[in-house]
DNA sequence: CTATTGTGCTTTGTATACATTTTGTATACA
DNA sequence: TGTATACAAAATGTATACAAAGCACAATAG
């Protein structure tokens, strides 16, 4: 291994992760929060068209705001603009599914291995907070509000890896991924089986098992997704394929 | 395994991966393409400061493209817009190339894993062509032309993993990495040294050796990455380190 | 002398008017 | 009847004018 390197990760092991502060709202924002929101609950179904007059009027401002949310919302593949033709929310298909999935392994795997040399024991303090998640059942504000915790617990434990890079494209894909809990599907039977996974994981990290570690977020994110798949197959949700 | 993802996986080998056509050049587009260039070319020196106006002018355009343009590389790492207070180019800090080399790591090897599953024989063909790439030792634009084709045959070679958002992903960290390749470095001996990577890289691949070819892959980034770690320092290349 | 507040300048944020492109439709012609 | 062309409608792409926000610096009160 180059000598530069080994010199580059002990400087990395003090390295703070900048922690993203909450911006002021410009319309922009906003834009981008409400669409986003809106897409990902399916208040905009996949497939639909969408002009840029009509999200303004709907969001009450003008185009150039609804313009940017787009193009940024486009960038992190939940909508396709096409040139002089307007924007149509993306289909969800089983291909996206798995595709998004397998990237996730790599991100996160990926992570988890360079959290577990670089993370300090306050950390792990820190994270194990965000582990345990308060449910009530079939309440739908509440299970949006599980989901986005379980997302911030992923990003937190993402970014105990100190590399910010990771962890951007991480919030980018799972914040699309979100849609696909959102498809009709019994959502409680979710809730409950993901709850207990957040804890097992810190353990593992806590007793310095990154291997185990390793392998328990690459079984949990497996089955996260087939049990996506199969609820989809069981309740008979048509999907396209490719 | 999930019995739905075996399908899945049946399915998967035999689509087909949109390639990107060339879209028309809207005056956004050329401005992105142009401010990329210079960015990544260095003509845009890291640090320094721009405003919509002073690029619109640069560029002959009004701002309305040219915050297009800056939303973009934004989001792509190469530029930090803060609100009403215009934008700057990122600074390439010690930690930044190791994050995003780390990054690529994951990226490629498990795109590699996928590619080695689904990849035909003629998707082999085709990416053999693009391995071998000429180059004229010391001339500029041969250079940016071979870094280019360099970053052309990594995404393909990604492209076999069928995997869309993967290697969206990867173009774009890619991209923003070949800024690294213009700081001033002796770019001769990069070139001569990556140009045998390919061929043997496709071989592994041929030959129906997924973990060799993993493994060899692991080594030619490492390796890149090291090179380019040795070269900034003993050339004495100032960087801020977080 | 220090802290705070106000003023002015710079730059982005937003709205709106206009240009350009795409696409569908109607019509003329073979 | 089929095809090609011209035109109209709808949407984004671009330019510009104005509003709002941030920051530096000076003036002023303590």
């Amino acid at each position: 291994m180059c000598f530069v390197y080994i010199l580059y990760t002990i400087l990395m092991m003090g390295t703070k992760t900048e922690n993203r502060v909450a911006e002021k709202s410009t319309a922009a924002e906003q834009v981008y929060n409400a669409l986003k929101r809106d897409i990902i609950t399916l208040q905009h179904q996949p497939g639909v068209s969408l002009t840029e007059q009509q999200l303004a009027t709907l969001y009450g401002t003008s185009r150039v705001p609804v313009r940017e949310a787009c193009r940024r919302l486009g960038q992190e593949g939940l909508l396709t603009g096409r040139p002089y033709r307007g924007y149509s929310v993306n289909h969800i298909s089983l291909k996206e599914i798995g595709d998004c999935f397998d990237l996730r392994l790599g991100l996160e795997s990926r992570a988890l291995e360079l959290a577990a040399q670089r993370a300090t024991a306050g950390d792990l303090n820190r994270l194990s907070n965000l582990a345990t998640i308060e449910y009530t059942y079939h309440d739908w504000d509440s299970y949006v509000e599980f989901l986005d915790r379980n997302l911030d617990f992923h990003i937190q434990l993402a970014s105990l890896s100190r590399n910010d890079r990771l962890v951007a494209v991480l919030r980018d894909l799972l914040g699309s991924m979100q849609r696909f809990f959102f498809l009709g599907l019994d959502l409680g039977d979710f809730a409950s089986e993901m709850r207990s996974e957040h804890e097992e994981l810190v353990a593992l990290l806590s007793s310095d098992s990154p291997d185990l570690a390793i392998g328990c977020l690459n079984r949990q994110i497996t089955s996260s997704r087939d049990r996506i798949l199969r609820a989809l197959i069981e309740d008979r949700i048509d999907l396209p394929i490719g």
